[in-house]
DNA sequence: AGCGTTACCCGCACGC
DNA sequence: TGCGTGCGGGTAACGC
């Protein structure tokens, strides 16, 4: 699943590999996963572009072309960039494919499909346009902070906790108040944060939104320079990343916390799975602002939701048959490595 | 308006 | 062997 350090590994590795190629032809092999504009304008447009450079915004690669155009990608949940001789076999999964001028191809190849491409233009500002017209909207304007960038400061994130009434786990997968995080880094941050995935965002006190903000920041940092986790689906066009070997609570659920040697939970938050550990993650209670009587004692269970309420019931620890599976899948391939 | 939830897209691999 | 189901990112639609 890649998430902001599987999609800043990708992007470093193409522009590394392919910047300052030149794009002989572009083809779209399955029309479903270009959002814009339609099959037959990409070709056109694409076709005898130099790439400028890769970068990424949030989860999405930008491919910057000459003439002021944006190759815009979304990998989702399986996509993968891959630079190949033009001579491999693509298999049925490759949804698109530009051509280089020197015998090198870049496949889109995505299992699951869920992926997106766009071309668009290039902005004044440089950010995405949402159509081939450079006066058009910003196509990500939507987006919260980078978490890696100086902008996200302690100040900042505080002040936008405070604002916000959610609970951690949903409010960070939300890519509108906060850019790059998905379900694994989420877990991962507050497992370091020691946060409650259900704890709410405004009831944090100062010292936990900085735990929570430095726990972010150091989390992706190490899985940038870890080249980011390789779990199922993912590769990156230049190796696997190692970042799966750090993971601290995501996929293990049932097992032994690193920290306090609790057992790892997992449960369904959201209709994501959920993993932390409930000795060490406490959800707060008992505190309240002053004269506030409705934070007295609002457990997950007390609170609305059938999810939660039934997430946080004993049977629901532990892993799941598709996590147990996947766990195997990960233990056959380090253990075939070795 | 903000929050939570579900459906959608898709293929795979699980359990039964 | 074959069928039903969960998984998951982002978005849209919906209810409260």
């Amino acid at each position: 699943m890649p998430e902001l350090p599987e999609v800043e590994t990708v992007a470093r590795d193409l522009a590394r590999l392919v910047g300052g190629a030149t794009i002989h032809t572009g083809r779209i092999i399955r029309a479903a996963n270009l959002s814009t504009p339609d099959t037959e304008t990409f070709a056109r447009a694409i076709a005898g572009r130099r790439i400028e450079g890769v970068r990424r915004r949030a989860k999405w690669v930008l491919v910057d072309l000459d003439g002021g155009l944006i190759l815009m990608v979304h990998l989702r949940m399986t996509g993968q960039l891959i630079v190949l001789p033009q001579s491999a076999t693509p298999d049925r999964y490759v949804r698109a494919e530009l051509q280089l001028n020197d015998r090198r191809v870049i496949r889109f190849r995505d299992v699951r499909a869920f992926g997106r491409l766009a071309l668009v233009a290039r902005r004044a500002d440089g950010s995405p346009s949402r159509s081939l017209d450079p006066r058009d909207d910003a196509a990500l304007s939507g987006h919260g902070p980078e978490p890696l960038e100086a902008t996200f400061t302690v100040s900042r994130f505080t002040s936008d906790l405070k604002r916000r009434r959610g609970r951690l786990k949903s409010l960070l997968l939300d890519q509108r108040f906060i850019a790059g995080l998905g379900n694994i880094y989420v877990d991962e941050a507050l497992w370091r944060a020691r946060l409650h995935p259900l704890a709410t965002a405004a009831s944090l006190r100062a010292a936990e939104a900085e735990r929570l903000h430095s726990a972010i920041v150091a989390l992706l940092t190490e899985a940038v320079a870890a080249r980011g986790s390789s779990i199922d689906d993912y590769t990156g066009p230049d190796g696997d990343g190692a970042m799966q070997e750090r993971l601290a609570v995501y996929q293990r659920g049932g097992q032994p916390c690193l920290r306090c040697g609790g057992v790892i939970r997992r449960v369904l938050l959201g209709g994501r799975g959920t993993h932390f550990c409930p000795r060490c993650q406490p959800l707060p209670r008992g505190r309240r602002a002053a004269g506030s009587k409705r934070d007295l004692m609002p457990t997950a269970t007390t609170r609305r939701g059938p999810r939660w309420s039934e997430a946080l019931t004993e049977g629901s620890a532990g892993a799941t048959a598709a996590e147990r599976a996947a766990a195997r899948r990960r233990a056959v391939r380090l253990g075939g490595a070795r």
